[in-house]
Parts: structure tokens; C-alpha cells; sequence
DNA sequence: TTGTACGCGTTATCAA
DNA sequence: TTGATAACGCGTACAA
């Protein structure tokens, strides 16, 4: 019984060959060595159950083999899809997947990039912690590092909005926001409200663009009163909620766009806390398409996002810029409606005169 | 502008002192080195941006700073929220956090062991993948592998029943289902079905055993037609639903403990399919009291366990085994049921004669 | 086809 | 208090 795990020192000396032998059987390397030979190592190894010792080869190839994806929030469904996705990739071409959770601070997501830095991760993907503030104090400092990590061969790649240059996937949120919108006023309805995101997050902005610009186009003024503060959580839904309950009856919108699914299951809840009916009193719809989506009641209307593909794809991407392929710099990822029952006719909605 | 990364050696040489001193004053070791000496060094590494290569530290330190959860899935809320708690400890220690997708087969649990021994990670925290089969072809191996990683000095903690032998926090499953089922039976319910959990897995076996228990406790025999095939999935519940309505009409349960929230969720989309009003014609409750719990309508009855907090207790044990410190080999973690609306009076379910 | 010997970046041991 | 050097385990020029 060994102590210690055995080096390819001791796998070469049992099987009387030198350590470089040795390290070309077990690295696969394409270097030539006989048949004989290399049985003899592969049967020296198996018996030793030697195990090559991934830090020490990671140091001399200069590459770790991780790859590491930073979240606002691993425990986020939309986050723990996309995490599932680069996971199943990294794991089939023999990378780990390390987990970040920034919280959509600056400060622990520069403090990552760092330790990351440290650990010569081989691909960083970046997916929703982007803001609209170019100027938050630590913007410089996060491309300062990002460019060094870059420099430093390993390949980054963002799934949303965000400041830093680096190839990405991005998926089709005005798009999707569009025709979500536009899908809701073919329902005949007019007055749409629509809750926010946090503060100004890209992705946030660009789905209220897209909500804008299809009433725009419908021929409706956007009315700002009708713009709720939310936070992408199901506690921002909730208060969204109670504001839409102090509405007077007849300023009151048949619809919500809310700017994604947790903060319309809030919605939903806290309307019917408050003894609304769904959807008969209010359409209500969201985006992401989570998994809850369709089992929530009424079944929320809402955009698709294919998110364990997305991470997959970038995951993909990843691997290619570390191949250094040719691989577009902006690719935009598709999203598509999902009508379901939370969404019903202006005509059918109480309240409203025929 | 440097391509390559700094070494300890280019901070030495700038500070004009040896990599020695150098590398004393950077690992912030208890070694004496004199203040202007310290000074020069700090200077020099703040200038030439040095970064301390992890790689290279864990090689020689023979530890890795890293620390791997082993989930099923890490999409699935449960594991997702457990993940997030040993993510905060291990992050708020400067370790990285590593998921690990087993989807519950042992094959892939093995391959991960292995790998993870390569990285040489100082922590695997098991969640959720333990099985009764002490018979898998690949247990031996997995037994075998787990006692090399501990030979070798790395903590590994168990956070749900598993084979391997490891320090553990486990949730009480036995004691929250019978306590769960005891509340429905003073809610008057006799006839409560059960939506089993995948083939053997442990813990779905030990909430059955809860509910069993209570019911005999209660003088009720349980009756195994009221046992319901499940897989802790959406789908499951589903499906269980599709049973539930082929029951002839005076044999149905009034009330069901669906094995876990993903399975109550399911069970509730599905019966509503079929026209059954909720909490009306039947009591529903799960386990587990995922953030959805709350939302869905009727809000889900359901035993709560403190995920994110199981998580981090799982990484601060790992912490504390690694610092050699005292800490009990056996912990359980509390349950206690959470009362909502789903579950209601025998007396006020649609049917039942007064 | 095989072996020798060095370097990857750190830290620890020993000597100065 | 500081410095030279060996070691961690691996891969690979280069030599044989």
C-alpha cells in the first residue's frame, strides 16, 4: 500500500524504461515508441494505478484544462441552465468547470478574473453580469486584466451584454422582446406595462427597446407610467405587483411584459394575493422560458431562449478559440415566443367593454 | 508591455533581491524579512503586475485550493442551491469551486473521481447521488478510488446517504416526512398516496420510510396500491398525475406526498390537465421547499431544508478536516415542514361525505 | 527508437 | 536577515 501517489518516475522504473519513454506512452504523445515498450509502461501504470498529476502537467503545458463560467448566481435557473450546458461540453472534451458567482459586483467578478488568472484557466465565459455603466470605477481594471488573460492565451467569451471586448453569443433579446410585444397587441391589447430589470442592465435594456419599439411601430405612444421597476427576481415581481394594484381602475394595463420569468411568477403571485384572477383580469407574460414556466398557473406566456444550448455553444466556441480557429466574433443566438394560457384576448379580459 | 506573465524571478530582480526573499515576502510567510527589504519587493510585484502562479504553488504544496461539489445536475434547484452555499464558503476561504454533473451514473461519478484526484482538489463534497445498489460493478472501484483521495490528504463530506464511507451532514428525510404526513394525518386524511423517488436512491427511500411510519404510528396500514412510481422529475409527477386518474372514484387518496417539490410541481400541472381542482379535490405536498414552492398555486405544502446552508456547512467541514481539526463524523441536518395551501381539512376535499 | 537533462514557478532547507 | 539550491511531477529539446 503506497503512501504516496506514485510519479511517472516510478511507473518508467517498473517498467524498466526511462521517464521520457514513460511520459510519451502516458501523455499520448505523438512522439514514436515501440510496441513493446509502451505495453510495458501502460501495464506498469495500470498496476501502480498511477494517475498523471494534472497541476504539474498543467504548468509545463502552460494550459489547466479549466474552464471557468462566471455568474451572477449559479442557483438563478437561467444561470444553472447555461452552467449545465458548458459543463456537459467542457466535461466531454476533458476540462473541469469551475463556478463564479459575482453577484453582479464588479469587485468579486475582478476578484475572480484574478484567482482565475492565477489558476491559468484555459476559457472564461461571461454570461449576464453586464451593466450599461461604462463608468463604474472598476471597468478599467476588469479590461486591464481581461486583455492580460487574453494575452496570456486563454480565450473568453461572453453569452450577454457586457463592456469587455470578446467574442460573443448573444441572444436575440430585442428580438424576442419584439415580437413578444407584438404578439400581445394582435391580442388587442393597448395598454401593456412592463417591468424593468435591475438598474441598467444591458440585457434589461434591450428587451424594454424591443417592447418599445413594437408599440412604436403598432402606432402606440409608449407610456412611461406604465414602466415598473423590477430586479429580475421573484421578490421584484411582487412589488411590481402591489403598484399595479394601486392603479386606478381605468388607467389600469390588460397586459404585463415582465422582463423576465421570476420576476412574472412574483407578478403573478402578488396579483393573486390581492385577489386578481389570471389570466382574466391581466395578460401576463415573461422571458427565459424556465422550466417552471409551463407548469406555473396559468402556463406563462413567454420568449425561449435554448439556455443549456447557449452554454454549450459557448462552451464551443471556447474550445475553438483555443484551437485558434476561425470563429465569428458576434453570434446571435435565437429566441422565439412560447404562447401559452396567461396571455388571453383583450376582448375576453374582465372589465373591458365589447 | 510583457507577453509572458512575470515570474518570482522578475520581481527578484527588479527588487535586486534573491527569488528567496522575494518568494517570503509574496506567500506572506511567518519568515523574517527586514522592512526595507519587504518594501523594495512590494514595489517591484505592484509594478510588473506579478500574479502568483497557482499552478505552480499547488505543486509544490502538494494542495490545489480547490473544492468539488458532485451533483446529479446542477440545473436541478436543489443541487443548484447547495452548490451556491459551498461556493460562498469556499470562495469567502480563497478556494474555487469545481460542479460536477454525475447525472446520477456511477460510471461518470468514477470518472470524476479520478479527474478530480489528478487536479489533486483538497475537497469533493457528495450531494444527492447515493443509491441503496451496494451492488454497481463500480462501487469497488469508487471505494477504492474515495480511500486513495483520502490517503492522500483530501477532505471529502457527504451531504446525502451515499456507500462511501465519509464524514456526513444529512438532512433528516425520516424525520420530515413523518412529521409531514403526520400533519395530513391530523388534517384528517387516512388515504395518502406516495410519488416514489428514482429505482433505490436512498434518501426517497428514507422519506417512505416517514411516511410509512407515521401512517402505522397512527394506526392507518399503509397500502402499497397507493404508491406511486416517480423519478424526482417534472415528468414523474406528471405522470403520477395520469395515475392518480385512472383511480376508481372511491378508492382515491385525499391527500399525496409527492417525494420531492420537482414531483409535486408536475403532479399539480398534471392533475389540472385533467380537470382536477386543487387543493379542492385533493391535498398535495412535496419536499424540499424550493424557491418556487411558495409561487405556484395552491402554494406547495412542503418539508423545508435548508439548502444553501447544508452547502456551506458541507464546505466548512471540508475545511475544517482539512485543517485536521476535530468535527463529528455523523450530523444531521434539520427538516420542518412548511404549511401552506395546498394541503387543506379532509372535510373541506370535494367528495367526501361529512 | 530510447535516454539525459532541463525548465515550468513556487516554496523550503540549508548555509552564509 | 539573506541567498543559493533542491524539490514538486511532468514534457520535451537534444543527444545517443
Amino acid at each position: 500500500m503506497t503512501l504516496e501517489s506514485p510519479s511517472i518516475i516510478d511507473v518508467a522504473k517498473k517498467a524498466g524504461v526511462s521517464v521520457a519513454t514513460a511520459s510519451r506512452v502516458m501523455s499520448g504523445s505523438t512522439y514514436p515508441v515501440s510496441d513493446g515498450t509502451r505495453e510495458k509502461v501502460l501495464i506498469a501504470a495500470k498496476e501502480l494505478h498511477y494517475v498523471p498529476n494534472s497541476l504539474a502537467r498543467s504548468l509545463k503545458a502552460q494550459r489547466s484544462k479549466l474552464i471557468a463560467v462566471l455568474v451572477g448566481d449559479n442557483a438563478d435557473p437561467y444561470f444553472a441552465q447555461v452552467a449545465r450546458g458548458v459543463e456537459e461540453v467542457a466535461n466531454a472534451h476533458g476540462y473541469l468547470t469551475i463556478i463564479c458567482n459575482t453577484e453582479r459586483d464588479p469587485d468579486r467578478e475582478l476578484s475572480y478574473l484574478q484567482t482565475l488568472q492565477d489558476y491559468r484557466a484555459d476559457g472564461i465565459i461571461f454570461t449576464g453580469s453586464g451593466s450599461d455603466e461604462t463608468s463604474v470605477p472598476e471597468q478599467l481594471e476588469i479590461d486591464a486584466m481581461v486583455e492580460k488573460i487574453q494575452r496570456r492565451g486563454a480565450a473568453i467569451v461572453i453569452l450577454s451584454p457586457h463592456s469587455i471586448q470578446a467574442p460573443s453569443i448573444q441572444p436575440d433579446n430585442l428580438g424576442g422582446a419584439y415580437e413578444l410585444t407584438s404578439y400581445l397587441i394582435s391580442l388587442g391589447h393597448k395598454r401593456i406595462a412592463f417591468v424593468t430589470g435591475p438598474g441598467n442592465v444591458t440585457v434589461a435594456n434591450q428587451r424594454l427597446h424591443g417592447y418599445r419599439q413594437a408599440l412604436t411601430d403598432s402606432g402606440i405612444t409608449p407610456d412611461d407610467t406604465l414602466l415598473l421597476p423590477g430586479n429580475f427576481t421573484q421578490a421584484g415581481g411582487e412589488r411590481a405587483a402591489g403598484m399595479l394594484d394601486q392603479f386606478p381602475r381605468e388607467k389600469r394595463p390588460t397586459a404585463v411584459f415582465a422582463c423576465n420569468d421570476e420576476t412574472a411568477f412574483g407578478l403573478m403571485y402578488g396579483l393573486r394575493q390581492r385577489g386578481w384572477r389570471l389570466p382574466e383580469d391581466i395578460s401576463i407574460c415573461g422571458f427565459g422560458n424556465l422550466p417552471m414556466a409551463r407548469m406555473v398557473t396559468p402556463s406563462l406566456t413567454t420568449v425561449n431562449i435554448a439556455l443549456r444550448e447557449l452554454g454549450r455553444a459557448g462552451a464551443q466556441k471556447i474550445l475553438t478559440l483555443l484551437q485558434h480557429q476561425e470563429t465569428p466574433t458576434q453570434e446571435t443566438f435565437p429566441t422565439t415566443v412560447v404562447k401559452r394560457a396567461s396571455t388571453i384576448p383583450l376582448e375576453h379580459t374582465a372589465g373591458v367593454q365589447q
